[in-house]
DNA sequence: CGGGCGTGTCATGTC
DNA sequence: TAGACATGACACGCC
């Protein structure tokens, strides 16, 4: 999660950076508190209502068995499932980051800037240079330039290396000789050639862009984020003169001739969603520098990692847009962005895959992103299980909890009522007059299930009550209280007799036993006396050999049935925990859907910002004679090393083209 | 009559 | 070490 919140912060940040560039105001805030709420949460944590609640915990600290050590394995097992399924859904759907290099470029308002200084690859050449070279040594380059771009891109030389002597030796390298050339207006004569000026417009507002450059840099700087200075650098143009310029200074061999910007901006990290920007930076094909117009930042930053360069024209320009010809950009540009909306498209297909594959209905899926709006909630059916597991939970757990303590206070009532019934007296009663008198039956949970806990057992048997509480079957009448028993003169005869049979068929083995052995005291006290009181009481009487065996069987015995008993209901509470936490983690799973659900969206708002972008760029764009390129005959190209490059639409379908081979082989 | 279920009991292990 | 406890396995009775 702690990945994630990165990723979305910085992407969302860096966002806001190269928005902001080109004048598009992005309020943060808006992101962060109405608009899309799971970018909330995941930048500033998880709200309360996301919390999930560690029932397992609450029910240990809660009831009687958190004592039960295994029970708490299970939980914790369980806990760690839930928690590596939520961190497995996570794992499926990877917003990515988005990393923003732009930088401004300006172009000498004297054009003192010529083209003839030797430099790498850059070459921002003017329109028609781009297009006379475009045709003529494209394939002798390309491999070249491949070369160049998979090397590495600190070293702007290695962005567009050497190629052919007479073009290198014409046009600029790299951005670090453009950006040294603007504030220098001593150039070399020879770099005349007004390579930029197809790039640069005189519309720009080098100040503005500053001022929005220095407020995000601030913001940065205060959210401590990983932009790489070098970035900064690229990204800050400042005019000849300005203090700040030093450091942001174009190459003193560069030609720029015009005081026009550029913006280069890149989308990184968009290892999956992003496939705008594919990976496969080495593979692509470029042509010579002659023929393109990029923008090298000066200090690559590690956009090799995150996405490879992308021929952006290729992308954004379906090649059947070619010949709409249109010299005011902007408005009328094609739709640049279509890539990207058909991969946000692919990825929905991929979450209803994800949907079925892990036991969502396609149509839930879908539901749950209609219902992202009103953020309703799942309309999962939690009522009905959960509140009725609740509820069952809660009184198993308090039962559960009663329970804990029964062995000690049923022993202690058993150890008083006990004391009431027994009395050295007893030893001379007649045992089997006392049978049909009483007859406790401590198996009463044959009559109520898992009313062992109930210190009142028999209430649930109301024609037993006259029966309960008394725990000495084996005693003399005489000495039970009078009270627990109906008056004599209203027991018929007949019915006495047939109380008698059911009791003595509700009696145990072990109780028979006892009776049969003429064992003195209730089994109960056997059971449940502690064993110094136990120990006490088989010491005051003269037991034989079998009598004493049989006792301690009992005694076993009984402590066993109530394990026994107790631990098939931790089984049951067991089993219903599990169900609930099934439930939870369906819920969990629906949440995290939705937001999967969100993310995707505000994805695709990033990616529709992102193609306004692109005809805010290119719309601006300039060449020599202040005319704006055509998209049918230019596009804007991405290259691995964070570069953008204006690129003949020729090429970059082609580059397309190639692109999208690329992908389906590698499938194979 | 067979299966599910609840219960008791035994054996065994743990504390 | 004895006692208490937990639990799997089995048997038994009931439905």
């Amino acid at each position: 999660m702690l990945s994630l919140k990165k990723y979305l912060t910085e992407g969302l940040l860096q966002f806001t950076i190269l928005l902001s560039l080109i004048g598009v105001r992005v309020d943060v805030d808006t992101y962060l508190t109405s608009q899309l709420p799971p970018l909330r949460e995941i930048i500033l944590g998880p709200s309360s209502a996301y919390t999930q609640t560690q029932f397992h915990n609450l029910r240990n600290t809660l009831d009687g068995y958190g004592i039960h050590p295994k029970s708490i394995d299970l939980d914790n097992y369980f806990t760690a499932r839930r928690l590596l399924s939520q961190v497995r859904a996570l794992d499926r759907f990877q917003v990515p980051t988005t990393e923003v290099n732009a930088w401004l470029v300006h172009r000498d308002p004297e054009g003192s800037v010529s083209g003839s200084q030797p430099s790498s690859g850059l070459a921002l050449e003017s329109s028609s240079g781009l297009q006379d070279v475009t045709g003529t040594d494209n394939g002798v380059r390309e491999s070249e330039t491949e070369q160049g771009f998979s090397e590495d891109l600190e070293d702007l030389g290695a962005v567009a290396p050497p190629v052919s002597g007479d073009l290198t030796k014409e046009f600029p390298a790299d951005i670090s000789s453009l950006t040294e050339a603007v504030p220098s207006e001593s150039e070399p004569p020879g770099l005349q050639n007004n390579l930029l000026s197809p790039l640069l417009t005189g519309t720009e507002s080098p100040f503005d862009l500053e001022q929005q450059w220095q407020d995000l840099m601030s913001i940065m700087e205060m959210q401590a984020m990983e932009v790489n200075t070098s970035t900064s650098e690229i990204l800050y143009s400042a005019p000849p003169g300005d203090p700040l310029s030093a450091n942001y200074s174009l190459a003193p061999n560069t030609p720029i001739n015009q005081n026009v910007s550029l913006h280069q901006a890149s989308l990184g990290g968009c290892s999956q969603d992003f496939s705008l920007f594919s990976p496969e930076v080495e593979s692509l094909p470029v042509a010579d520098s002659s023929t393109l117009l990029p923008l090298v930042p000066s200090n690559s930053t590690n956009l090799n990692s995150t996405f490879g360069s992308t021929n952006l024209a290729g992308l954004f320009f379906p090649p059947q847009l070619n010949g709409t010809a249109n010299d005011t950009a902007g408005p009328e540009l094609p739709d640049p962005l279509g890539g990207l909306l058909d991969e946000a498209m692919l990825d929905e297909i991929s979450l209803m895959d994800l949907a079925i594959e892990e036991g969502f209905n396609p149509v839930q899926a879908s539901q749950l992103e209609e219902e992202f709006d009103s953020d309703s909630g799942l309309s999962l059916d939690s009522s009905h299980s959960p509140s009725s597991l609740s509820s069952s939970e809660g009184s198993s757990s308090s039962s559960s909890s009663s329970s804990s303590s029964s062995s000690s206070s049923a022993s202690s009532s058993f150890s008083e009522e006990g004391a009431v019934g027994y009395s050295s007296d007893s030893e001379t009663l007649d045992l089997e007059e006392a049978e049909g008198a009483v007859g406790y039956q401590p198996e009463y949970s044959k009559f109520c299930r898992m009313s062992y806990q109930d210190p009142s057992p028999l209430s649930c048997l109301p024609y037993l009550e006259h029966v309960g509480h008394n725990h000495t079957y084996n005693m003399a009448p005489s000495a039970l209280d009078s009270a627990d028993l109906p008056p004599p003169s209203t027991l018929k005869k007949g019915s006495k007799e047939k109380q008698s049979d059911f009791l003595d068929k509700q009696m145990s083995r072990d109780e028979h036993r006892a009776r049969a052995m003429k064992i003195p005291f209730t089994n109960d006290k056997i059971i449940n006396l502690p064993v110094e009181e136990f120990n006490e009481l088989l010491s005051k009487y003269q037991l034989s050999e079998a009598q004493l065996s049989l006792i301690r069987d009992i005694r076993r015995r009984g402590k066993n049935k109530m394990a026994a008993q107790n631990c098939r209901k931790r089984k049951l509470d067991t089993i219903l925990n599990l169900e609930r936490d099934v439930e939870d983690l369906q819920r969990d799973k629906a949440r995290l859907l939705r937001e999967k659900v969100e993310f995707l969206r505000s994805l695709r708002q990033m990616k529709q910002k992102v193609q306004s972008l692109y005809q805010e760029v290119f719309g601006r764009l300039r060449d020599e004679n202040g005319r704006p390129y055509s998209p049918s005959q230019y596009a804007l190209q991405y290259t691995g090393d964070g570069s953008v490059l204006l690129i003949p639409r020729a090429l970059a379908d082609q580059q397309a083209r190639r692109q999208e081979r690329k992908p389906k082989d590698r499938r194979k």
